[in-house]
DNA sequence: TCCCGATGCTGGAGGGGCTA
DNA sequence: TAGCCCCTCCAGCATCGGGA
């Protein structure tokens, strides 16, 4: 259950943006969720992707933000959300984009726009201790706009030789610049190890 | 038509620093 | 000194566009 008194009222939120609109998106997001869980356990990082997407979902159903309708350019470009009326290029301060993860501070992305960020942290818990029927719990949600210099480049040795991945960019110092700035808190939901786990669970 | 690079979304492991 | 926290680096899968 989605309550009031686990947000906090003295977070900037991007213009237009409600507690209400995002109150509805967490409960649409652990709803949507409850079905793909089989997801989660055969692969957490498209599981990750989802959360992201469902977030994205659910602000364009709730909030005077929506997703770009080219279906190519949603999926592909910077932000995910712009603000209803601001053009085809909205500005840093318009533009929203939606972030899930599972760990309690990082943040990476290929880019390094300026502009809001929305990020779900979540937990995954099988045996839904924290609420019967709701096996992904949105444990805290952090609101920060950020600019360029926010962002740090992460190199990376792929190439012809061998390697994986392409560069990304990581928020420079996440806990520092986030810890304490939590739009959204369960206190049911304790970090123990720098992981989220359920407070009832020890 | 196929291949490759760019871009989208992440998680896990290991090590260094801090603190009790 | 051990445990915890955080940062850095490396890992994966997907789609799309452009060039060969």
């Amino acid at each position: 259950m989605v309550r009031k008194a686990d947000f906090n009222p003295d977070i900037p939120l991007p213009p237009g943006l409600t507690v209400t609109a995002i109150q509805k998106a967490i409960d649409y997001i652990e709803k949507g969720l409850t079905d793909l869980i089989e997801i989660y356990l055969e692969q957490a990082n498209v599981f990750s992707a989802l959360v992201g997407i469902y977030g994205a979902k659910a602000l364009d159903a709730t909030s005077v933000y929506e997703k770009n309708r080219h279906l190519d350019l949603a999926q592909q470009r910077f932000p995910d959300l712009r603000k209803k009326g601001s053009g085809p290029n909205p500005s840093p301060l318009m533009s929203l984009e939606s972030k899930a993860s599972k760990r309690a501070w990082a943040l990476q992305s290929h880019f390094d726009h300026s502009g809001w960020y929305i990020v779900w942290r979540y937990l995954v818990d099988p045996t839904m201790s924290l609420e019967e029927g709701k096996p992904v719990i949105i444990w805290r949600i952090d609101v920060i706009f950020l600019r360029k210099e926010d962002w740090k480049y992460e190199g990376s040795n792929a190439g012809s030789a061998g390697g994986g991945r392409t560069h990304t960019f990581g928020l420079k110092n996440p806990a520092q610049k986030l810890k304490g700035r939590a739009l959204y808190q369960r206190k049911d939901v304790r970090l123990i190890g720098g992981k989220a786990v359920p407070a009832n669970g020890d």
